[in-house]
DNA sequence: CCTCGGGATTTGTATGATGACTCTACGAAT
DNA sequence: ATTCGTAGAGTCATCATACAAATCCCGAGG
């Protein structure tokens, strides 16, 4: 049987408020890094649970990095609680409204990093600028949308700048639109019309870049990003309401699936 | 005793090797989303490892957000697998390289918050802008760095976007740039003159996207990040030395620390 | 001083039992 | 025919106990 949609909040699990105990011990520097924690033992005891509970407890944060056990030693606070994560509110995913404050981020990196890109542009980076182009292209031509390609693009762009962190930031941020972008580009009607122009957008941002020429990199691919929202917000009504039935269902699908049709 | 500081790499636990296991058969998609898991009795017998080994691989993936367990029914892989968080690699942290390119990637960020903000302020916001301003000065004359207050004045920026993941990514950031801004202002010999400078500069921030004034208030924005660059660059060899050392053994320590001086 | 053992401590794993919860099926009542 | 209640089997959550493996502590001996 499936899961419910809205399953009721099963009360809280032992071994789920133990952690958030130890967390809170942790958080208020209580214990500071490198402290040893009590023995399973004693904190079974102490909070009136099984070792078991008490091991459950542990083994999440573990697994956050907040804890780290040695056999025969004990378990420690970690050193180094690696930085917090970035994650948008999941709500991202399933409004249009959203999707387009993401693509706003987006467009604010965009711009720069093709400004950086040009003023740090190489051959060897050039090339592999060039060559991620003619994949879309290509991808095009054997009847895939080219989602993938478009993507590795820009990557190749962020990849540029010689600063590792905006590549990463940019591969964060595809996969809150990567459906939204599948989706716009299956708007048939308007398919051919728009490869023609993306890609036209495409090019130049890769000829600025490839020359050099940060401010005309710059305004290359902020226009490629204003032209995208346009594209976004002028897919009609159907094709919208398609993007906030996938948006709103868009679940953990196997990587590889057959895609239909086109662009950012 | 304390912990060793280079741990020999235990013999990768069976916890954690049926993680691995239960994770492949989940990104393969041999295990779609909703996909029930056999039994824990089950998986103990097929594994040959005990029920204990099994539950703690199955709370690993569950605090990963992979599984979900309901208590009499079974396990099931999750539906949304949230979107995979965004971490900068640690040797961010121990860099001074590094640092300036998370800098680098706040400074393409700020300029256009800035001219967003400047676009979409209102009476409101605009007032909790200038209490952030406000509140620098404050603590900086309670002989607080202020730094907590410098980033809250940007944040304060951010939030008037209208655009939370703004504020978000800011937000991210931060963590990586909390300790060198602190170290930068911590010579005190620039101390005097630099707080003069950064609150002029943020001034200038305010004011612009307080009148609405988009263009302005990025060109004071991207003032305000090149100075900083330009602060951090210019410290000497010894506060570079410092730095480094901080960044080095940038450790979880307390929230709660006193702190020394001066600016973003 | 250092090295080497051995016992005590602590985490990792195994096993069995019990309670709580869920699902299915069947049958009674409407 | 549909709805509802209930019994029963299946499953996870927790408990208790035991042993293995790794580590720590401390003292004997050099």
């Amino acid at each position: 049987m499936p899961p419910p949609l809205f399953p009721m909040q099963p009360a809280e699990r032992l071994s789920e408020r133990l952690a958030n105990w130890l967390m809170q011990r942790i958080e208020s520097g209580e214990w500071p890094a490198g402290h040893r924690l009590p023995t399973e033992q004693q904190m079974s005891h102490d909070h009136g649970v099984s070792r078991t509970v008490v091991r459950e407890a542990v083994s999440r944060l573990k697994s956050m990095g907040r804890l780290s056990s040695r056999q025969g030693s004990g378990i420690y606070v970690c050193e180094r609680p690696q930085a917090r994560a970035l994650t948008f509110d999941p709500a991202v995913l399933t409004s249009m409204a959203a999707v387009l404050q993401v693509v706003e981020v987006r467009r604010t990196l965009e711009g720069e990093v093709a400004a950086l890109a040009a003023q740090r542009i190489t051959g060897q980076k050039q090339a592999r600028i060039e060559q991620a182009l003619a994949a879309i292209d290509e991808a095009v031509a054997r009847g895939h949308d080219g989602v993938d390609e478009d993507l590795a693009f820009h990557r190749a762009i962020a990849h540029a700048t010689d600063n590792t962190q905006f590549e990463r930031l940019l591969d964060f941020l595809e996969q809150y639109l990567r459906d939204a972008i599948q989706v716009t580009r299956a708007n048939e009607a308007m398919h051919a019309q728009f490869m023609r122009q993306v890609q036209q957008e495409h090019l130049a941002i890769a000829k600025a870049v490839g020359s050099g020429d940060a401010v005309a990199a710059r305004r290359a691919a902020i226009r490629h990003m204003v032209n995208a929202v346009k594209r976004i917000e002028r897919a009609d009504s159907t094709v919208r309401a398609a993007l906030g039935q996938v948006l709103q269902q868009a679940a953990g699908k196997p990587p590889s699936s057959s895609r239909q049709t086109v662009s950012t």
